[in-house]
DNA sequence: GTAAAAAACCGTACCGGGTTCAAATTCTTA
DNA sequence: TAAGAATTTGAACCCGGTACGGTTTTTTAC
């Protein structure tokens, strides 16, 4: 099939788009570029831009995904989804100091969060992960608890990375947040495994 | 003052138009009723809709609030946040089985569940609800958890509140769903207090 | 290499949510 | 009852997103 130039040449332009975004969104803010100047700027039709995207937040917002439905349901005999969970995220966490585009992750954050309606599709990614969470525990045998488990464990993960890029936007070097949120990956699963009367009184 | 007719007007055709809209919505769906349908059913024009209800979504959505932060920071000496949110919400629950207009409850239900831009904008004001609630929870002197907690509180609560309305909403009688909602507070509680592990095992 | 089929692309026109603005209407108040 | 403030209105407009028919490009088959 030698490699398909047609693929190619799709890839090509859709990482152009999504690139041309980003930075005119970053420039001069999101809601203040049209999609029509996006299309131009990236030598395209406003038709095709959406044929690439769905809509315009995801522009921005086709990049961050987490499965995590899949961890819990391709755990290790015998673990407990939680423990799977703690383990996946500390993981991340733990990665997270390894090399990656800081730059790009702090424009596209700093973009994400400097628009309510970005920020709005952020929950409702969010909340779909919730769902099949939810589903994928009550799969493990979580009974009643599943859906409860899936919005606390969901919750619990959106506060880290909330935590974890709003210390990134705000200067703080990439080793130092790398190593807060491996610790409060295990405050986070602690709290969810023995509740929070557990650190009654701790103002650290 | 004589109790201002133009207020009375206000209130009434605020009114107006919130009911007209819902009713509108519920027959034929959120998205395929326009704006323009709406404030011509309800005798006024684009622009004043928009006046009193600055968005379409808003005009199903402005009557769902909750005031969390207020439990935690009027709540007793001596009561920890977490004692406050249960009982308020023990109460909330109890009050369910009383009177209420559960008609109009349930019409709004349905014309939310079905529309994923109204659900989108639930959850962005349950994010709301949690920031306030974090800001409300670190002044109580909960420390480095309190983002934490006001998420797994926040996202308990949104759990539960789904269940009730869900239950509701495929015929559960309104008085069974009201104990099952009073079961699911003090187990929601209860897990947040003492963690996952505490259950490890049960499945009823 | 060329012709036909398929896929991507484009311009244009359109729809619906939302805003702007100046003019007209309605209530208040003195 | 008249001045003045608040509300309402129509019309024009912007932007995100879709529908449609026609044009270009890539593939595939001969």
């Amino acid at each position: 099939m030698m490699a398909g130039l047609r693929e190619r040449k799709k890839e090509e332009t859709r990482r152009r788009i999504s690139e041309v975004a980003l930075r005119l969104f970053d420039e001069r803010g999101y809601d203040a570029v049209t999609v029509n100047e996006v299309a131009e700027a990236a030598g395209v039709a406003k038709v095709t831009l959406f044929n690439y995207f769905p809509s315009k937040d995801c522009l921005v917002l086709d990049a961050v995904k987490d499965d995590t439905a899949a961890v819990v349901t391709a755990r290790a005999e015998g673990q407990s989804p939680l423990d799977a969970l703690r383990a996946h995220y500390r993981g991340m966490a733990g990665l997270g100091t390894g090399e990656m585009d800081v730059e790009g992750l702090l424009t596209r954050i700093r973009v994400i969060s400097s628009s309510p309606a970005l920020l709005a599709g952020v929950y409702q990614t969010n909340m779909a992960q919730r769902y099949e969470l939810a589903t994928a525990l009550a799969e493990a045998g979580a009974g009643r608890a599943a859906t409860l488990m899936a919005g606390q464990v969901t919750a619990a993960v959106t506060t880290l990375q909330e935590a974890f890029f709003h210390r990134l936007s705000t200067g703080v070097p990439l080793e130092e947040a790398g190593r807060l949120l491996e610790e409060e990956v295990e405050l986070a699963f602690d709290l969810l495994e023995h509740g929070f009367s557990s650190i009654k009184g701790d103002e650290s």
